[in-house]
DNA sequence: AGAAAAATAAAAATAATTATCAATTTTATT
DNA sequence: AATAAAATTGATAATTATTTTTATTTTTCT
Protein backbone atom coordinates (compact mmCIF):
# COMPACT_ATOMS: atom_id res chain seq x y z
CA UNK A 1 0.00 0.00 0.00
CA UNK A 2 1.35 3.10 -0.64
CA UNK A 3 1.60 6.29 1.82
CA UNK A 4 -0.63 9.33 2.58
CA UNK A 5 0.83 12.22 2.48
CA UNK A 6 0.98 15.44 4.67
CA UNK A 7 -0.02 12.84 7.76
CA UNK A 8 1.97 15.38 10.11
CA UNK A 9 0.18 17.74 12.18
CA UNK A 10 3.37 20.71 11.94
CA UNK A 11 3.19 19.70 8.01
CA UNK A 12 -0.78 20.57 8.18
CA UNK A 13 0.02 24.11 10.00
CA UNK A 14 2.45 24.88 7.60
CA UNK A 15 0.61 25.07 4.89
CA UNK A 16 -2.50 26.18 6.27
CA UNK A 17 -0.10 29.24 7.48
CA UNK A 18 0.62 30.06 3.70
CA UNK A 19 -2.73 29.13 2.54
CA UNK A 20 -4.37 31.73 5.17
CA UNK A 21 -2.49 34.79 4.28
CA UNK A 22 -2.34 37.55 1.49
CA UNK A 23 0.99 38.34 2.98
CA UNK A 24 3.08 36.02 0.63
CA UNK A 25 5.23 34.86 3.72
CA UNK A 26 8.52 33.41 3.84
CA UNK A 27 9.83 30.36 5.83
CA UNK A 28 11.02 32.99 8.87
CA UNK A 29 7.33 34.37 8.54
CA UNK A 30 5.36 30.88 8.95
CA UNK A 31 8.30 29.98 11.18
CA UNK A 32 7.32 32.92 13.90
CA UNK A 33 3.26 32.54 13.29
CA UNK A 34 2.97 29.23 14.29
CA UNK A 35 5.85 29.00 16.76
CA UNK A 36 3.25 30.21 19.96
CA UNK A 37 1.06 26.99 18.57
CA UNK A 38 4.02 25.00 18.05
CA UNK A 39 6.51 25.66 20.97
CA UNK A 40 8.97 23.00 19.84
CA UNK A 41 8.77 23.91 15.53
CA UNK A 42 11.61 23.56 14.40
CA UNK A 43 12.60 26.92 11.47
CA UNK A 44 14.82 23.46 9.03
CA UNK A 45 10.84 22.06 9.31
CA UNK A 46 9.18 24.71 7.81
CA UNK A 47 12.08 24.89 4.87
CA UNK A 48 12.03 21.36 4.60
CA UNK A 49 8.23 20.84 3.94
CA UNK A 50 8.32 24.51 1.99
CA UNK A 51 10.63 23.23 -0.26
CA UNK A 52 8.23 19.94 -0.29
CA UNK A 53 4.87 21.73 -1.40
CA UNK A 54 6.90 24.23 -4.07
CA UNK A 55 7.76 20.78 -5.62
CA UNK A 56 4.90 18.66 -5.42
CA UNK A 57 3.59 22.34 -6.61
CA UNK A 58 0.84 22.70 -3.75
CA UNK A 59 1.78 26.05 -3.15
CA UNK A 60 3.99 28.74 -5.64
CA UNK A 61 7.63 30.48 -5.08
CA UNK A 62 6.79 34.61 -5.59
CA UNK A 63 10.55 34.48 -6.08
CA UNK A 64 13.26 36.19 -3.53
CA UNK A 65 12.37 39.53 -2.10
CA UNK A 66 15.16 40.92 0.01
CA UNK A 67 17.30 37.84 0.60
CA UNK A 68 14.29 35.82 1.02
CA UNK A 69 12.14 33.32 -1.03
CA UNK A 70 8.62 34.04 -0.72
CA UNK A 71 5.30 31.34 -1.87
CA UNK A 72 1.93 32.03 -2.24
CA UNK A 73 -0.70 29.25 -1.72
CA UNK A 74 -2.62 30.54 -4.17
CA UNK A 75 -1.68 28.33 -7.25
CA UNK A 76 -4.17 29.62 -10.02
CA UNK A 77 -2.35 31.87 -12.56
CA UNK A 78 -1.61 35.54 -11.84
CA UNK A 79 0.62 37.82 -11.11
CA UNK A 80 2.40 39.84 -8.34
CA UNK A 81 3.34 43.26 -7.57
CA UNK A 82 6.40 43.80 -5.24
CA UNK A 83 7.04 47.15 -3.15
CA UNK A 84 10.44 47.81 -3.77
CA UNK A 85 10.57 50.04 -0.26
CA UNK A 86 8.79 47.49 1.97
CA UNK A 87 8.42 44.29 0.12
CA UNK A 88 5.21 43.60 0.29
CA UNK A 89 4.03 41.85 -2.43
CA UNK A 90 0.43 42.21 -3.90
CA UNK A 91 -1.67 39.92 -6.61
CA UNK A 92 -2.48 40.91 -9.06
CA UNK A 93 -5.37 39.19 -10.88
CA UNK A 94 -5.75 38.87 -14.95
CA UNK A 95 -3.60 38.78 -17.87
CA UNK A 96 -3.62 35.82 -20.73
CA UNK A 97 -0.60 33.99 -19.35
CA UNK A 98 -1.09 30.34 -20.60
CA UNK A 99 -1.42 32.06 -24.60
CA UNK A 100 2.12 33.56 -23.89
CA UNK A 101 4.02 30.42 -22.37
CA UNK A 102 2.93 28.64 -25.63
CA UNK A 103 3.31 30.98 -28.01
CA UNK A 104 7.36 31.87 -26.29
CA UNK A 105 7.36 27.66 -26.12
CA UNK A 106 7.27 27.81 -30.02
CA UNK A 107 9.00 30.66 -30.47
CA UNK A 108 12.34 29.69 -29.09
CA UNK A 109 11.85 26.33 -29.24
CA UNK A 110 11.81 25.73 -25.18
CA UNK A 111 9.43 24.47 -22.99
CA UNK A 112 7.66 27.51 -21.18
CA UNK A 113 5.56 25.56 -18.24
CA UNK A 114 4.94 29.09 -16.15
CA UNK A 115 5.66 32.66 -16.54
CA UNK A 116 5.67 34.54 -13.46
CA UNK A 117 4.73 38.58 -13.85
CA UNK A 118 6.44 40.49 -11.38
CA UNK A 119 5.26 44.35 -11.25
CA UNK A 120 7.63 46.56 -8.88
CA UNK A 121 7.95 50.06 -7.71
CA UNK A 122 5.76 51.60 -4.77
CA UNK A 123 2.95 50.17 -3.02
CA UNK A 124 0.03 52.58 -1.98
CA UNK A 125 0.88 52.55 1.61
CA UNK A 126 4.34 53.41 0.73
CA UNK A 127 3.21 56.61 -1.74
CA UNK A 128 1.62 57.53 1.59
CA UNK A 129 4.31 58.08 3.83
CA UNK A 130 6.86 59.34 1.16
CA UNK A 131 3.98 62.52 0.56
CA UNK A 132 4.39 62.93 4.27
CA UNK A 133 8.08 62.68 4.73
CA UNK A 134 8.66 64.41 1.39
CA UNK B 1 34.05 69.85 -8.88
CA UNK B 2 31.94 67.16 -9.07
CA UNK B 3 33.40 63.15 -8.90
CA UNK B 4 33.60 61.64 -12.09
CA UNK B 5 32.09 57.58 -11.66
CA UNK B 6 33.29 54.71 -13.09
CA UNK B 7 37.05 55.36 -12.50
CA UNK B 8 38.37 52.10 -11.89
CA UNK B 9 39.66 49.56 -14.52
CA UNK B 10 38.04 46.96 -12.47
CA UNK B 11 34.84 48.81 -12.26
CA UNK B 12 35.05 48.99 -16.09
CA UNK B 13 35.80 45.08 -16.55
CA UNK B 14 32.83 44.44 -14.40
CA UNK B 15 30.64 46.38 -15.98
CA UNK B 16 31.94 44.73 -19.41
CA UNK B 17 31.87 41.71 -18.68
CA UNK B 18 27.91 41.81 -17.96
CA UNK B 19 27.34 43.58 -20.98
CA UNK B 20 29.83 41.39 -23.26
CA UNK B 21 27.76 38.14 -22.71
CA UNK B 22 24.14 36.70 -23.33
CA UNK B 23 24.44 34.36 -20.41
CA UNK B 24 23.09 36.58 -17.68
CA UNK B 25 25.49 35.85 -15.06
CA UNK B 26 26.22 35.98 -11.59
CA UNK B 27 29.24 37.83 -9.35
CA UNK B 28 30.52 34.20 -9.47
CA UNK B 29 30.66 34.23 -13.13
CA UNK B 30 32.26 37.82 -13.85
CA UNK B 31 34.85 36.60 -11.09
CA UNK B 32 35.87 33.64 -12.67
CA UNK B 33 35.77 35.27 -16.30
CA UNK B 34 38.32 38.54 -15.08
CA UNK B 35 40.51 36.82 -12.65
CA UNK B 36 42.75 35.29 -15.44
CA UNK B 37 43.17 39.33 -16.64
CA UNK B 38 43.22 41.02 -13.12
CA UNK B 39 44.61 38.27 -11.08
CA UNK B 40 43.87 40.29 -7.53
CA UNK B 41 40.53 41.08 -8.48
CA UNK B 42 38.62 39.74 -4.96
CA UNK B 43 34.85 38.66 -4.88
CA UNK B 44 33.72 41.20 -2.94
CA UNK B 45 34.65 44.04 -5.58
CA UNK B 46 32.64 42.13 -8.31
CA UNK B 47 30.03 42.03 -5.88
CA UNK B 48 30.17 45.87 -4.82
CA UNK B 49 29.85 46.90 -7.92
CA UNK B 50 27.62 44.94 -9.64
CA UNK B 51 25.21 46.42 -6.91
CA UNK B 52 26.26 49.54 -7.85
CA UNK B 53 25.22 49.10 -11.33
CA UNK B 54 21.88 47.72 -10.47
CA UNK B 55 20.83 50.32 -7.96
CA UNK B 56 22.07 53.11 -10.75
CA UNK B 57 20.08 51.18 -13.36
CA UNK B 58 23.06 50.37 -15.08
CA UNK B 59 22.39 46.82 -15.19
CA UNK B 60 19.40 44.88 -14.32
CA UNK B 61 18.96 41.61 -12.09
CA UNK B 62 17.24 38.92 -13.55
CA UNK B 63 16.60 37.40 -10.10
CA UNK B 64 17.55 34.07 -8.54
CA UNK B 65 18.40 31.41 -10.05
CA UNK B 66 19.63 28.22 -7.89
CA UNK B 67 20.44 31.03 -4.92
CA UNK B 68 22.74 33.19 -6.96
CA UNK B 69 21.62 36.28 -8.20
CA UNK B 70 21.59 36.94 -11.88
CA UNK B 71 22.17 40.24 -13.42
CA UNK B 72 21.62 41.17 -17.57
CA UNK B 73 23.58 43.92 -18.81
CA UNK B 74 20.26 44.65 -21.61
CA UNK B 75 18.37 47.35 -20.17
CA UNK B 76 15.66 47.54 -22.70
CA UNK B 77 12.37 46.40 -21.87
CA UNK B 78 12.29 42.40 -22.59
CA UNK B 79 11.36 39.49 -20.67
CA UNK B 80 13.54 36.16 -19.47
CA UNK B 81 12.86 32.28 -20.06
CA UNK B 82 14.78 30.53 -17.13
CA UNK B 83 15.79 26.60 -17.34
CA UNK B 84 14.43 24.61 -14.83
CA UNK B 85 17.05 21.92 -15.08
CA UNK B 86 20.52 24.02 -15.72
CA UNK B 87 19.34 27.78 -14.85
CA UNK B 88 20.27 29.33 -18.14
CA UNK B 89 18.45 32.23 -18.67
CA UNK B 90 17.13 33.57 -22.53
CA UNK B 91 15.96 36.87 -23.30
CA UNK B 92 12.93 36.98 -24.63
CA UNK B 93 11.74 40.19 -27.04
CA UNK B 94 8.69 41.80 -27.43
CA UNK B 95 5.59 42.18 -24.96
CA UNK B 96 3.45 45.26 -23.97
CA UNK B 97 5.43 45.53 -20.72
CA UNK B 98 4.88 49.44 -20.63
CA UNK B 99 1.09 49.90 -20.89
CA UNK B 100 0.72 46.75 -18.61
CA UNK B 101 2.64 48.72 -15.76
CA UNK B 102 0.34 52.27 -15.95
CA UNK B 103 -3.21 49.56 -16.37
CA UNK B 104 -1.35 47.62 -13.14
CA UNK B 105 -0.48 51.14 -11.61
CA UNK B 106 -4.12 52.16 -11.87
CA UNK B 107 -5.93 49.47 -11.15
CA UNK B 108 -4.08 48.72 -7.86
CA UNK B 109 -3.30 51.93 -6.44
CA UNK B 110 0.28 51.08 -6.57
CA UNK B 111 2.99 52.93 -8.69
CA UNK B 112 4.76 49.83 -10.96
CA UNK B 113 7.47 51.16 -12.71
CA UNK B 114 8.66 47.93 -13.56
CA UNK B 115 7.88 44.60 -14.97
CA UNK B 116 9.67 41.51 -14.58
CA UNK B 117 7.71 38.63 -16.96
CA UNK B 118 9.94 35.22 -16.01
CA UNK B 119 9.12 32.19 -18.37
CA UNK B 120 10.06 29.33 -16.70
CA UNK B 121 10.27 25.62 -18.10
CA UNK B 122 12.86 23.36 -19.79
CA UNK B 123 15.12 24.77 -22.04
CA UNK B 124 16.22 23.72 -26.11
CA UNK B 125 19.73 22.11 -25.06
CA UNK B 126 17.99 20.48 -21.92
CA UNK B 127 14.67 18.73 -23.92
CA UNK B 128 17.40 16.85 -26.19
CA UNK B 129 18.67 15.86 -23.12
CA UNK B 130 16.04 14.21 -21.80
CA UNK B 131 14.89 12.57 -25.19
CA UNK B 132 18.39 10.54 -25.50
CA UNK B 133 18.04 9.64 -21.59
CA UNK B 134 14.32 8.62 -21.04
C1' DA C 1 0.28 -2.68 21.52
C1' DG C 2 4.53 -3.11 18.77
C1' DA C 3 7.33 -2.75 14.51
C1' DA C 4 8.48 -0.09 10.52
C1' DA C 5 8.55 4.12 8.09
C1' DA C 6 8.46 8.90 7.89
C1' DA C 7 8.94 13.37 10.07
C1' DT C 8 10.99 16.23 13.45
C1' DA C 9 14.23 19.17 16.67
C1' DA C 10 18.42 20.89 17.40
C1' DA C 11 22.58 21.88 15.93
C1' DA C 12 26.22 22.03 12.68
C1' DA C 13 27.39 22.92 8.00
C1' DT C 14 27.00 25.45 3.56
C1' DA C 15 26.62 28.99 0.37
C1' DA C 16 25.77 33.53 -1.06
C1' DT C 17 26.30 38.02 0.15
C1' DT C 18 27.74 42.07 2.97
C1' DA C 19 30.68 44.71 6.11
C1' DT C 20 35.26 46.09 7.79
C1' DC C 21 39.51 48.31 7.39
C1' DA C 22 44.19 49.01 6.16
C1' DA C 23 46.49 49.58 1.85
C1' DT C 24 46.31 51.00 -2.91
C1' DT C 25 44.71 53.54 -6.86
C1' DT C 26 42.71 57.42 -8.87
C1' DT C 27 41.88 62.26 -9.22
C1' DA C 28 42.68 67.05 -8.09
C1' DT C 29 46.02 70.43 -6.87
C1' DT C 30 50.27 72.32 -6.76
C1' DA D 1 56.12 65.32 -11.49
C1' DA D 2 55.12 65.50 -6.49
C1' DT D 3 51.43 65.53 -3.09
C1' DA D 4 47.21 65.56 -0.71
C1' DA D 5 42.43 64.08 -0.63
C1' DA D 6 38.98 60.99 -1.90
C1' DA D 7 37.40 56.83 -3.68
C1' DT D 8 38.24 51.98 -4.50
C1' DT D 9 40.10 47.77 -3.54
C1' DG D 10 41.83 43.02 -1.41
C1' DA D 11 41.59 40.10 2.17
C1' DT D 12 39.19 38.56 5.68
C1' DA D 13 35.62 38.30 8.99
C1' DA D 14 30.82 38.50 9.73
C1' DT D 15 25.97 37.86 8.33
C1' DT D 16 22.11 35.72 6.62
C1' DA D 17 19.30 32.43 4.40
C1' DT D 18 19.04 27.80 3.64
C1' DT D 19 20.39 22.79 3.83
C1' DT D 20 22.10 18.74 5.93
C1' DT D 21 22.75 15.55 9.68
C1' DT D 22 21.50 12.49 13.22
C1' DA D 23 19.30 10.93 17.19
C1' DT D 24 14.63 11.09 18.71
C1' DT D 25 9.70 11.35 18.20
C1' DT D 26 5.44 10.83 15.67
C1' DT D 27 2.62 8.51 12.58
C1' DT D 28 1.02 4.53 10.17
C1' DC D 29 0.49 -0.31 9.55
C1' DT D 30 -0.39 -4.88 11.32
Amino acid sequence: MERRQNYSRKREAILNAVRGTKLHPSAEWVYHELKPSYPDLSLGTVYRNLAQFKSDGVIVSVGTVNGQERFDGATNPHSHFVCDKCGSVLDIEGGPRTDVCSEVSRRYGVSAERCDIVFRGTCASCRKKSEKVG
